[in-house]
DNA sequence: TTCCGAATTTAACCCATGTAACCATACCAA
DNA sequence: TTGGTATGGTTACATGGGTTAAATTCGGAA
């Protein structure tokens, strides 16, 4: 299982038209009639795909492209001057990346694939154009980025505020919750790509304690984490200990 | 010094025309024309001075409007079930507070005056309203709702990943540069009303290690912060310690 | 099959930061 | 003035998580 769920990262699946889009409920852009999509349609180039391990766009650089992540996982980072990471997101697909560089020079963060990933490419001045035509396109963002901006600030909450096990415990649940959404969960396990590295960069803290902590969480018979796949092994025995409500499983 | 900064929030400045806004360039529709402000105007019901350490709104409540911070201070936060806080966003003449309320029944935070206040208060609807006229507002609100994302990223990557001593000297040099775009210091001295705790809150730290810290940077000669004024003392060492860089002074 | 590098696990030790308790000071309302 | 309530400072002590390093497991390439 977790060898075919691999093999599957090796050719992503291609993006099509914008109208029979699989993952468009999960986009930016969910909420605009199906009739506008042409619209989008039009503002997309040469969709891309891109290999695991390598940056979709860099700090601090400029990027004359957004995307939508079409299929496979990656994230966004920033670097610290002596080399530490922090991750700010998880990205699957229909995540929105790099709305940044429509308005900016420099981009805040860097943004690097995990599995072999497509992407359905927009140039940044057809968008803009897309915008302009379209209000509607621009209201469905501006309500995703609010609802985007509440995510971080849960995640801002939990580094600020709690220890350890119950960041661990909130980010598997959050991810739950949005492969759940994606139907991409079988039953309490699914296919989970980022080592405990990636979970020690997001979450501020070193690979070392993630390791030792996930061992507690194993033995408590809450949750298993093994190379490529997580189980949830009590998810009320999870919610419970993370206080993860169900409200806070809504809006991306 | 202290006591007529003190004094002078006690009757705070009261929103005017939006055409003459002093705060305009601040906030989040500062890049609308001013031939477009008439719709401002008009969306904003009768607006509201509120005194200090009162809520403006709360977490998992709804809201039916939402403000701009016309005089004084305040900060979002999030609370834990156990008493802890964990504040957000320093909020500062021309910030947007709120804009959640515009799609979505709860507020994911809440908001708490600092300082007396006065706010710009528009009804939600007659927001919506806006917006579906004017989609250059639209487009000036995803702009900003985009800056605040980078900038909360920022933060996140603060408390993942800096030691309290940097955390600290960031978050002082952060407001220095709003309130030195704003016109609010005075030299290198600006009137500062966040508590010790209000600092812990924010950075995820107790308000032990805060003063503890704080003494530290007193002592190298960086930063002297007494009630209600902050001093910077050594700008250059500060940003240098703190690994400020210029970029990051821009955009809000 | 064998080998190599990446990822994980474990252990020993240490430090940054948290906790608790208490005192001092400043402010404010009566 | 006085007492109450925030706030700030300080100390002693506890601990969560970092650091370092070594052993181990795993996966993929040859």
């Amino acid at each position: 299982m977790v060898k075919s769920a691999a093999r599957l990262r090796l050719s992503p699946v291609q993006p099509g038209l914008c109208a029979k889009c699989p993952v468009r409920k999960f986009a930016a852009y969910s909420g605009v009639p199906a009739s506008a999509l042409k619209f989008l349609q039009s503002a997309r180039s040469s969709d891309r795909i891109v290999p695991p391990r390598r940056n979709i766009f860099w700090e601090e650089k400029g990027a004359d492209e957004l995307f939508t992540l079409y299929d496979g996982w990656a994230f966004t980072f920033k670097l610290l001057a002596d080399g530490r990471r922090q991750i700010l997101e998880f990205l699957l697909p229909g995540s929105l990346i790099g709305m940044h560089a429509l308005w900016f020079k420099a981009m805040p963060h860097s943004a690097q694939t995990l599995t072999s990933v497509s992407l359905c490419v927009f140039d940044k001045e057809k968008f803009r154009d897309l915008l302009r035509r379209k209000p509607e396109y621009e209201r469905e963002l501006l309500k995703y980025m609010t609802s985007s901006l509440a995510v971080r600030d849960r995640r801002l909450s939990d580094l600020g505020r709690r220890p350890a096990k119950e960041r661990i415990a909130r980010l598997i649940l959050e991810i739950f919750g949005r492969l759940t959404a994606r139907d991409m969960v079988d039953g309490h396990s699914f296919t989970f790509y980022p080592r405990q590295q990636h979970l020690a960069d997001a979450l501020g803290l070193t690979k070392v304690h993630v390791s030792r902590t996930l061992q507690v969480l194993r033995q408590e018979g809450l949750l298993e984490l093994e190379r490529d796949t997580a189980t949830i092994l009590d998810l009320k025995g999870l919610r419970e200990l993370a206080d993860y409500t169900e409200t806070e499983a809504s809006g991306w």
